[in-house]
DNA sequence: TCCCATTTGTAATCACTGCTTACATCCCCT
DNA sequence: AGGGGATGTAAGCAGTGATTACAAATGGGA
């Protein structure tokens, strides 16, 4: 936890009022999602007055990208993790596993995983450490994917940006479908820990079976109508 | 459009506030997204005192789930437009155009696609209009599976509900790595609406040559520790 | 040790929000 | 013609993020 050292509260003066704040707010994010953070009641909960938080906190974002932060933090330490745990030199099943670990985290830590998906809620491109964890994942993938392709699991010819960008645009859905409850709508027979899992390493088995010829096919055209910002075919 | 047929305010009375009230609100909705729905807003737009509304909405929810509906009349406009235009008899081909059809409506529709996909600003269970036509394109997809098993372009013992599930996830992530401005840091170097378009022809690509061998494989074991609520592993 | 600038808190206030209640007006049906 | 139900208004509640002027405490230099 974000241990909060408070060397007591001196009267006046609060002592730790920024770290105080940020658990506060992490404990709202808890309870209720991230709409039931406010930063009245964040500053009600440290025992202090509605304007204090704003010495600390240039705004609500702020104070809330402080918290995607720390969920960032642990974040990739569950992906290190799953990654840790792997006995296998195979960087597919590697791969796998850091798909495998960041849904288990999302899943397991909703709220926070709204919050740094989110960039409304919180300031991401001002975050040096979000947007640096965020590579780092980028980067672990690209790794693994060049190794899988020089062990051969991968054609001479695969296509880098592409695949990783679907396989995080796969597991990002997967997470948000969870998370925003459309599962019960499209897979409402099995838990959703289950569910993924099996449609993860279904992706995973897709991916690593690609034939060339049929991906090299020429992309099917784009709609004939171009779209009008209402949806309508023009 | 919503065409709000309004009568003539006669004075007191409005005449067609309710439709009114919908179209003033899809007007925010574009103007700054679904933060920027406000009923008195709404309602000042429509000439009308703040309470107003609330004869015709018993929430703001509500106001918004009638903004939903109508955008998912859209959407499936969008995607059954997608579907006829394609002049191939390939079923896989049908299931490409599907996702491409949501994806276009998806990104050229950004704040109606957050409306639709939203289960707290909208009340999504509550509406007949919402859950049938979702349902509707989940036949579709599994209609066009099923043809394509049947002409051998999917294996025999091809795992449907999570091949949806998997189809589904991928899209959605797609749609919303665009929609919430993922794309900067997954994928800077390529318009989003080209990168997408490559990214599905690659998993389309993949689910069709899916081998049986892997894809059989046990799936590999959960981590070990187990997650507490904060994410750490215990 | 004292003093004063800096830091950190308070109090009051603003504009805005969703929503409710009591009351006014008007339309339509018998 | 008139009354009942639908639809609007006015006023106001509690809660929000944010700003401002002011007060208190802290700590480093003389």
């Amino acid at each position: 936890m974000a241990k909060a050292k408070t060397p007591h509260r001196t009267g006046y003066h609060h002592g730790n009022l920024r770290d105080t704040l940020i658990d506060a707010a992490i404990q709202l994010v808890e309870e209720g999602g991230p709409d039931n953070v406010s930063v009245r009641e964040a500053a009600k909960r440290a025992g202090v007055s509605p304007g204090a938080p704003f010495r600390h906190f240039q705004s609500k974002t702020a104070l809330l990208t402080a918290v995607a932060e720390q969920a960032m933090n642990r974040l990739t330490e569950a992906v290190a993790n799953a990654l840790s745990e792997v006995d296998s030199a195979d960087p597919i099943v590697a791969f796998e596993a850091i798909g495998q670990g960041y849904l288990e985290w999302a899943i397991g830590n909703p709220t926070h995983f709204q919050i740094i998906s989110s960039r409304t809620l919180i300031d991401f491109d001002a975050s040096d450490s979000l947007r640096g964890q965020n590579e780092a994942i980028r980067r672990k993938m690209i790794d693994l994917l060049t190794q899988a392709q020089r062990q051969g699991q991968l054609a001479a010819n695969a296509d880098f940006d592409h695949l990783v960008l679907a396989a995080r645009a796969f597991v990002y859905g997967l997470a948000r479908m969870v998370v925003d409850g459309h599962f019960p709508e499209w897979h409402p027979s099995e838990p959703p820990s289950l569910a993924v899992r099996k449609a993860l390493h279904l992706f995973i088995s897709g991916m690593t079976n690609l034939s060339e010829a049929r991906s090299q096919e020429p992309l099917p055209p784009l709609s004939s109508g171009r779209l009008d910002r209402n949806g309508q075919f023009t």
